[in-house]
RNA sequence: GCCGGAGUCGUCUAGUGGCAAUGACAGGAGACUGUAAAUCUCCCGGCUUCGGCCUUCGUAGGUUCGAGUCCUACCUCCGGCA
């Protein structure tokens, strides 16, 4: 089987919302809802692929815009593809670089809800990105130099990394973005959409590959008539799939999610850019989202922060000092059953790598687990009472 | 014993007679959602009604309006000579 599907196997009765699925790729098969690691630079941070896969990922997800700045991704095809060159068996992700090139190459940072107000407002002037409507020229992070994406280099930048799915360019916009620039950059976004597509058909036509995906990525801040109309917009062109992203008001998501979902066709998957908090999580897979990516798990992971069905906590606090407990004792990951609490301490006190290795498989383990059970309880149909009891025992020391 | 050098917040360290006194590390608290993130922010002598007040730079005196900074003695440490 080489060519790309989706299936829905069992809803809780709308299949458009709260729904188990196949996603079919030419690597093997990805059942959602599930939560995908990331590996920006084809590596997830300081975990190997056996280990992300004993944590049950099923597949990972790499950045069209850090591995074409580092090491090329000529290079990276000439090592056999993504998935060969990081020796993962399984499905790979890329993401398009659109929002690399706008939230980092440009030193203004993206947000899904307004706790960052002071990044949120850098003027767009002083960004280090500049967009226009063929493109978007911008500084490297790396060295200052200057490079400019288009929808149709990062077709071929992604086309060549060879992942199983890939996404359109888009252009990110900021919540603190007036509606005026939010619609101007959505019809941009449409337009890129449109060249993405053809670009990516042509690849395919030209090569023998395995068949690659396309999804189309939704912008349009916390607005419902623009969400709305990028996803009719959107779900009307020839996608395999399509991103949810942009800038997102946390207490908006589930909404936000379910008005973009009523929209797209059904019979095509669901993926939440950049999303793995728990009630976050909770919200979108019940307004549909099949798929997750985010940096989340491991990087708090290798600032100390555990997440337990109890909560998160910091294991770097005194507390845990002298505590031979496994960092989750509802955890059977291959740190917790391993390792306590007092030695991942003082491994990430210490600044030894192993620290953050053993934090990031525990939290990878967890966020992926949690997504598994979701999965789980819209099968036999508990999905309600999983997410009210889950949710109030993960807060009930918080909030 | 003589000569020279040095003693500052847990540690190392900055400090022209005029700010409780620099920086780093350690320590404490917080942040982190398509990874410029093994990062970033704040606190770090005591008290505080947050305007200040008090006690501090080996010890004890002295000079001075004012001393971590100058002088004297002592203590301790490090060099060198005996």
């Amino acid at each position: 089987m080489n060519k790309f599907f989706y299936e829905v196997t069992s809803s809780l009765g709308d299949e458009r919302f709260a729904r188990v699925g196949v996603i079919h790729t030419p690597h093997g098969e990805i059942k959602t809802p599930a939560f995908i690691p990331v590996g920006t630079q084809a590596a997830i941070k300081a975990v190997s692929v056996e280990m992300i896969r004993e944590a049950g990922a099923q597949a990972v997800l790499a950045n069209a815009y850090h591995l074409y700045l580092r090491p090329g991704y000529d290079l990276v095809n000439e090592a056999g593809g993504l998935a060969k060159f990081m020796n993962w068996d399984g499905p790979t992700f890329t993401d398009s670089g659109g929002f690399q090139v706008l939230s980092l190459g440009s030193g203004f940072k993206k947000t899904i809800s307004m706790n960052q107000l002071e990044t949120v407002n850098t003027p767009r002037s002083k960004r280090y990105a500049h967009v226009d409507d063929d493109g978007v020229f911008f500084k490297s992070h790396l060295d200052g130099s200057l490079h400019r994406f288009t929808p149709e280099l990062s077709m071929e930048i992604q086309y060549n990394l060879g992942a199983d799915i890939c996404f359109a360019f888009d252009e990110l916009t900021s919540l603190a973005d007036p509606y005026d620039y939010q619609l101007e950059a959505l019809d941009r976004t449409h337009a890129w959409a449109g060249r993405s597509l053809k670009a990516f058909s042509q690849l395919r036509n030209q090569n023998q590959k395995p068949y690659q995906a396309l999804f189309g990525v939704l912008q349009g801040a916390n607005y419902e008539d623009l969400r709305r109309k990028t996803a009719k917009y959107l779900g009307a062109m020839d996608f395999d799939g399509f991103g949810i992203g942009g800038a997102i008001e946390k207490s908006q998501l589930g909404e936000i999610v379910k008005w973009v979902n009523e929209e797209l066709p059904a019979n095509k998957p669901k993926h939440l850019l950049g999303i793995s908090e728990p009630d976050d999580m909770f919200a979108a897979v019940e307004a549909g989202v099949d798929t997750f990516d985010c940096v989340s798990p491991t990087r708090v992971g290798r600032n100390g922060a555990i997440y337990t069905l109890d909560g998160r906590y910091s294991v770097l606090k005194k507390d845990y000092e002298r505590d031979f407990s496994p960092l989750d004792p509802d955890c059977n990951c291959y740190t917790c059953k391993n390792y306590t609490r007092a030695y991942v301490r003082h491994l990430l006190r210490a600044k030894e790598v192993l620290g953050y290795t053993l934090a990031s498989i525990h939290n990878e383990s967890f966020t992926i687990r949690l997504v598994h059970d979701m999965r789980e309880s819209i099968i036999d149909g508990s999905f309600h009472e999983l997410k009210r009891d889950w949710l109030a025992r993960y807060y009930k020391n918080k909030k």
